[in-house]
RNA sequence: GCCGGCUUGGCGCAAUUGGUAGCGCACCGCUCUUGUAAAGCGGGGGUUGCGGGUUCAAGUCCCGCAGCCGGCCCCA
């Protein structure tokens, strides 16, 4: 019988795996037990890290204000939070004393000793955490119908009921306890000076926007003090690509007020891209068989009701205009009027798969507090495509739209790649039958597992009419994005009484395959500025070339380059301003323009023309026309380009 | 929608305890112009998000609304 400390020696081994369980060093095992070390900087060590750390928050706050009661304190992604319920919300400038009060907790190394106890001396010992009772009584409940949550579970979530006290080494006193499964570090002194503070905001207890809100605090904890520091560097980094920020200093869109929250306008350049990105998209869907298609956006309600949306989504929808007795929509879907163009002719098995495919501008209420610049708006432009197919057709479709998807993607520079599996869940508003949804669960499964990415479950994700597949991509900084998704709706077809005239003569009834590659062009547009940072690869680049003459002498050289450049369909400009060189090169390295172009004396002589890159390399002595022909040809490959070498 | 914070010329910021708004960049004009990230001088531009209120006096204080930011709830 040995413990953890005895076992590891090694000082950044925090805790350690016991036949598989998660445990606390001070716990002792036998040779029976296969134990493992659970070292700070592996991804459960810095759980524990963090989940003391909150502890160390709550402890902190308790000894400014006593009165604050604890809600709950898990380690979540890059650190943690704890939530209180306090009189007063806090604020940042709470920080310094919270943030030096957990120092001196810190440092008076506090050991975290783990204690079972009965429900009823937890409840004798918690009697004015009535948030910490009302768990306890969760607990008490577990095989019932309430269930908590993951996050709820690091509180009450083991086989017994534990309190961890915090001792202090010196008297041997508990100075604070908290209901909590553990494990934690052994002592609050490796926490060290690797945490701060992040944010305030307001939580609902529990989750659910009945309960009362709590106020919680967020922090960030790390092995040491430059993980720390490469932490915050890494949020600047995302500062950095902000694509609200980007979109004002790139001059791509703005918001503007009168229009009103979550209306985008895309302003010249961004129109730019815009399009690029449009075209090429509608490129690929006819080279893959579908039919551009054109709706309104407005309609009659009825439509909304025939495909179902309309009681489930009515609350999302702006509200109905009334005009000679029929009340108009906004249209918040694009499927029940692609339906109607199915829906206008007889169709036989002999045109399926039957491919819809158009931009649809929606318009969706969505809550103030959600809105978000690009990637949460209220009106937005699907790339929707519907495949109208015969159940057997199914399969084949989902694999070449998933593959299609995937392409595309690819083409616009995402490599990385998983995918989610949305399905219905227990509760009610899900239509249709078991067996429908088993099926075509089942066939967006069987083609998933066949593209050999990733696929991660998402429980109850599914539309109410049927399951999804959707394609989360990774950005260049890591951050995931839900963009594509692939629906299979043996719904709407019913609904709208969609049939097509089998072999045999017989009606039957299609099956619908929603699908849009991007979600939303401006949400993918957000996604691609971030992901580039604002340097889009040159096929998209708003301005690919600026001319910079050395002098005003060279200007007339330059411009006819420039203006060959232009015959050759590459959006070029010349910078005739009396700015300086050095200031020119600077203004359009700013704007992250791919190529500046520079001439003088010597390349006036020489027929040529000098490239400076967005990274400030540079190819001098170009001749004009291999130069023309070398930006063309990347951007017809789409290729990105931002040093020399690279063109 | 909920909680908290923020809102000053196009952008980024400044204005001691309330005493009728400044700076940089950008913009406009003039002068200058020879090799890879900011030439010089001059000029115009703001009823301080909107609407009320307190006060002799409000960018500064109070109330309401809008927008934005960070979370929560939500996300077809």
């Amino acid at each position: 019988m040995v413990d953890g400390f005895e076992l590891f020696t090694d000082r950044s081994v925090v805790a350690m795996r016991v036949n598989g369980e998660l445990k606390d060093l001070a716990v002792t095992v036998t040779d029976e037990d296969t134990a493992e070390p659970v070292t700070i900087d592996s991804a459960d060590g810095l759980s524990i890290l963090r989940h003391s750390a909150a502890h160390v928050l709550a402890q902190a706050v308790q000894s400014i204000n006593p009165d604050a009661k604890l809600g709950i304190g898990p380690p979540i992604t890059d650190g943690f939070y704890y939530d209180f319920d306090v009189a007063e919300p806090f604020s940042t400038e709470d920080f310094k004393a919270l943030e030096k009060a957990m120092e001196r907790i810190i440092r008076s190394g506090q050991r975290f000793v783990r204690r079972v106890v009965t429900d009823e001396e937890a409840r004798a010992e918690l009697a004015d955490e009535p948030y910490k009772l009302e768990l306890i009584g969760l607990k008490g409940h577990e095989s019932g119908t309430e269930q908590f949550e993951e996050s709820e579970s690091v509180e009450v979530g083991g086989s017994e009921l534990t309190i961890y006290d915090n001792v202090d080494p010196k008297t041997g006193e508990t100075v604070w306890k908290d209901l909590c499964r553990g494990p934690h570090l052994p002592s609050t002194r490796q926490i060290g000076n690797g945490f701060s503070l992040t944010r305030v905001a307001a939580a609902y207890w529990r989750g659910s926007e009945k309960n009362k809100q709590l106020q919680r605090i967020y922090g960030t904890a790390w092995p040491s003090k430059d993980e720390l520091r490469d932490y915050k560097f890494r949020l600047e980094e995302a500062a950095r690509r902000d694509h609200r920020k980007l979109g004002a200093e790139l001059d791509l869109f703005s918001f503007p007020e009168e229009i009103g929250s979550g209306l985008p306008v895309f302003h010249p350049k961004g129109g730019v891209i815009k399009r690029e990105m449009e075209d090429y998209v509608r490129r690929r869907h006819i080279e893959e068989g579908f039919q551009y298609v054109s709706t309104p956006h407005i309609t009659k309600g009825h439509v909304f009701e025939l495909s179902g949306h309309l009681p489930y989504y009515k609350d999302t929808m702006f509200p109905p205009m009334e005009l000679e007795n029929s009340e108009y929509y906004l249209k918040a879907m694009n499927c029940p009027m692609q339906n109607l163009i199915y829906r206008s002719r007889a169709r036989s098995y002999r045109e399926l798969p039957l491919r819809f495919f158009e931009f649809g501008t929606v318009y969706r209420y969505e809550k103030s507090g959600v809105v978000q610049g690009l990637t949460r708006v209220r009106g937005l432009t699907q790339d929707d495509s519907h495949s109208y197919v015969t159940p057997e057709q199914a399969p084949g479709e989902i694999q070449h739209l998933l593959d299609f998807v995937l392409g595309l993607l690819r083409d616009f520079g995402l490599e990385d790649f998983y995918l989610e599996l949305s399905t219905r869940d227990g509760s009610d508003k899900f239509i249709g039958t078991d067996e429908e949804w088993e099926n075509a669960t089942s066939v967006l499964r069987d083609v998933a597992e066949r593209s050999g990415l990733e696929l991660v479950p998402d429980p109850g994700g599914a539309a109410f009419y049927g399951p999804k597949i959707s394609v989360q991509a990774r950005d260049a900084i890591g951050r995931t994005w839900q963009m594509s998704t692939i629906q299979y709706d043996f719904n709407q077809p019913k609904g709208f009484g969609l049939e097509y005239t089998a072999s045999d003569g017989s009606h039957q009834q299609p099956v619908m395959i929603h699908s849009a590659k991007f979600g939303s062009i401006e949400r993918f547009f957000g996604v691609l500025t971030e992901h580039y940072a604002g340097a889009f690869p040159v096929w998209l680049a708003p301005v690919q070339v600026v001319g910079i003459p050395v002098a005003e002498e060279y200007a007339d050289y330059l411009a006819d380059v420039v203006r060959q450049l232009q015959g050759a369909g590459i959006r070029s400009e010349m910078d005739l301003s009396d700015d300086r060189m050095q200031k020119k090169i600077r203004t359009h390295t700013l704007q992250r323009v791919p190529f500046l172009l520079i001439a003088g004396e010597k390349d006036r002589e020489a027929g040529a023309v000098s490239f400076r890159f967005r990274d400030g390399t540079t190819e001098n002595g170009v001749p004009v026309a291999q130069a023309i022909e070398r930006i063309r040809a990347v951007i017809d490959s789409r290729a990105q380009v931002t040093t020399a070498g690279e063109l």
